[in-house]
DNA sequence: AACCGCGTTTGCTATTGCCAAACTTATTTA
DNA sequence: TAAATAAGTTTGGCAATAGCAAACGCGGTT
């Protein structure tokens, strides 16, 4: 009867379809959808699927040329809009260069959200690695040190939580799968202050990021350095670095902090 | 009786409502809305506006903490995506990188979406000028060589019906605001396969534009070249710079050509 | 020229979104 | 500490509307 369908409370399907839909455009990627296409990959009606084509098309989130649907760029304004908006965004993005140029390795801000990290914003040092991950992408929160630095500071039922929900898929080799294993790497992470990353995203990758904590004491974001094995080992890796990361976590909570009175 | 509202068509009022309620989360800004201030806005009752931000929440496009919503960064990763799916951002870059690096100054990539031009990429040659406006953001055609370089290749009917919907307004005393003049200055432009700008969006700021065009012939985007009125003026605004921007403008079209039979 | 596939439109019905009002929780005031 | 107020959440019932199916229009193909 009632039209609810997660946790008990009500949710306007209407607009579900139509996440749904921008959804299987953006599985078409490229190429773009015609509307029975559409209409077959989220199981509604030719007529329905073009209804829904044209008021998101009205609204500019999708696009159409000659019978092509795709994602439209109004979703791209919308999204730089809510990124600058970003209190945490807009605090750490000095902290974020300061960490490229002492360092010269590339430094990245992930903030987190709905249980993913959002990589928001880089820097790049003179020697700064290519990745291929984007400006704007979820990642999993477990192989990354960015996401173990956030992890570490919740709640052992929020972890459980989060890992129920996305899992612990292994991106390398060396990515923890085991639920255990990563609580106690997290145990350790909230002792050291920081998060290491030995190739468990990436082979060949080392990271070293460090927590942000809101004004009411929660995680809200990391910061943290990536460049190859080669130049991230011996002291560098566990000591210099960690200060530097370390100490620019500090400074972009306290920009946190003075940008809340203001 | 219908459920259409524009232009005869059929539309979807649960999703119309959904992007009115993301429009009113957006004037709020950083500081968010609770509840009851949305419902206010939108003018629905506080039970709708709760269900409806409940569901934009599942989806990532709105978040919540303690009882204030503000737009969600799920819209900037689908939008990011939207982006770079983009064929003519793709086969933009380099050229836009290219013009940067031999102009010395701002050099931008602009892209026709509903009769507004989005800003999608930039490049910083050595002495680039600084903008307010962002990568991502929407911009009236008619006051930036961009977006009059785009025009210039709609027919008139097209561009009448972009100015009666979005209409001329002013951003300086040098903005063109009257239709005619406009398409005067268009038919110029058409004849001499570069627009400029002098003063007409921002004071001071002078550019210079490309339109490029899809295969089938239609604009598709603008590239092109911004920078203080002391630099650019003289042979190197009328001559160097306009051949620099229209060969530039040709390479992307290539480029599109070739990556559409691949 | 007839066919076929695709996009668009429309009438009718069952579904669902919506308001109002009750209920719950948090915050402020006395 | 309690009362009062404000803000968020839930629910019943009715009117609105989303959805299907089927008809229509249109370009491309055989």
């Amino acid at each position: 009867m009632s039209a609810n369908s997660d946790d008990g409370r009500r949710r306007i399907k209407s607009v579900d379809k139509a996440f749904l839909i921008i959804q299987a455009l953006r599985e078409q990627g490229n190429a773009g959808a015609g509307v029975t296409t559409v209409a077959d990959a989220v199981g509604m009606s030719k007529g329905s699927a073009h209804t829904y084509l044209n008021t998101l098309k009205q609204h500019g989130v999708v696009t159409e040329q000659n019978g092509r649907y795709r994602l439209g760029l109004q979703l791209l304004e919308l999204g730089e809009y809510a990124k600058r908006q970003n209190l945490v965004y807009q605090c750490a993005q000095d902290p974020v260069d300061e960490i490229a140029t002492r360092t010269g390795e590339l430094a990245r801000l992930v903030v987190k959200e709905q249980g993913y990290g959002v990589y928001l914003y880089k820097a790049e040092g003179d020697n700064a690695i290519e990745t291929t991950i984007q400006p704007g992408q979820r990642e999993y929160l477990h192989c990354t040190s960015q996401g173990k630095a956030i992890l570490a500071h919740l709640s052992e039922s929020e972890v459980r939580e989060i890992v129920d929900e996305r899992g612990l898929p292994a991106r390398t080799e060396d990515t923890i799968t085991d639920i255990d294993e990563l609580l106690d790497e997290l145990e350790e992470i909230r002792e050291r202050g920081v998060a290491f990353s030995r190739s468990e995203s990436t082979r060949g990758m080392r990271c070293v990021a460090s927590p942000v904590h809101a004004p009411d004491g929660s995680v809200v974001a990391a910061i943290g350095v990536c460049g190859p094995m080669s130049r991230l080992q011996g002291d560098r890796f566990t000591e210099e670095i960690p200060d530097i990361v370390r100490n620019a976590a500090n400074i972009v909570e306290i920009n946190i902090q003075m940008n809340r009175n203001s």
